[in-house]
DNA sequence: GTCTATAGACGGATAGAC
DNA sequence: GTCTATCCGTCTATAGAC
């Protein structure tokens, strides 16, 4: 690859991370569904058309929204730490930051949790990014001690229903995230008495 | 009131009746944010300016889907007694009950508990509808003994995110459903801990 | 009460000039 | 790589004839 070859890569990179950042913007105004390529493409200073060089569909970009979605669910949740020694400690640091996390953008969390886009759902490419992500909680779990498939069933459930009552009926609120450690607990006396 | 009038009427509920039927039906085949006046009218057999007679907008038509589907809710529920002496039981029946009930119509849960629908919320009369269903939801729990606030937000939470766990990832089939009663024991062991 | 015709807007996507 | 022009489709809603 000669280097004008790696510039034009480069910029080519960078517009599309540009045009993904203008994207979420307006996401957040209009809905995860009300996107239009002519209001994205005024967002940073172009016409319809030219998204066209940069994205081959409007479906592509709900797909780079989609996987870079859940990368930053990975980054949101990088830097917390499993301690066998405190799982409740462990488990409710998790599931609050979740919560914060799906509360943290409306589209987002509609975008990759709900099926908020008509006639739109993630290439299989796409969706590998979210198979990735529940291995790697499923992992966390086991060092917890947990490993019981109904308990992992459970869990996530109670965590995408905290995050679901967030959001529906007090959006810029704590009423259902500082639940969490009381999640916490409830749960893992469960496990103990079950296991 | 004439006669005459009153058999007017009554056709004119009935014919009200069936575009909402219908409307039901358009929803499962192309979501609920996908449902269109035209398509809407050709299923009941009319052309899409008709249905002004029925309803003064595609709004209304979303107001009495709404209005129709928390009637539903209580009739799903409305069968289901509530024990005392076996509290676990009851409340399992009550949250599968409740799984099902979204499990049902796909359409209708994104209508009643997600803002699927962009540009429109329930109206306020429409609103209040859900507001009782909270209400008998919440007696019913102080019958088991269940008063605070924060049990019944947790209660709320685990209820939501059953289902939406289970519409998401196993729509057809009952891997979350059939936690129900494992959430019913959980939660309740739960509440006497902290009582 | 139902129709045809149409307003008026918005959508994704493509052709072809520059 | 970006543009203008445009295709072709979607939609809700209204006017006015019958």
């Amino acid at each position: 690859m000669s280097p004008a070859t790696d510039v034009r890569s480069r910029r080519r990179e960078q517009t599309r991370a540009e045009i993904l950042a203008a994207a979420w913007q307006l996401a957040e105004r209009d809905g995860i569904a009300g996107l239009s390529l002519r209001d994205l493409a005024a967002e940073v200073g172009m016409r319809a058309p030219s998204l066209y060089t940069y994205f081959p569909s409007k479906a592509a970009i709900y797909d780079a929204m989609f996987t870079a979605g859940f990368l930053q669910l990975e980054e949101a949740t990088a830097g917390l730490t499993v301690e066998p020694a405190d799982a409740v400690g462990t488990l409710a640091a998790h599931v609050e930051a979740f919560v914060a996390f799906c509360q943290d953008s409306v589209p987002r969390n509609q975008l990759l949790f709900t099926r908020a886009v008509p006639g739109w759902e993630p290439s299989e490419e796409a969706y590998a990014a979210s198979v990735g992500s529940y291995a790697r909680m499923a992992r966390q779990l086991g060092e917890l001690g947990i490993h019981n498939a109904q308990h992992l069933d459970l869990l996530t459930a109670l965590s995408a229903g905290l995050a679901a009552q967030q959001l529906a009926n007090d959006p810029n609120g704590t009423r259902w995230r500082e639940l969490s450690r009381d999640a916490a607990e409830m749960f893992l006396a469960h496990v103990r008495r079950t296991t």
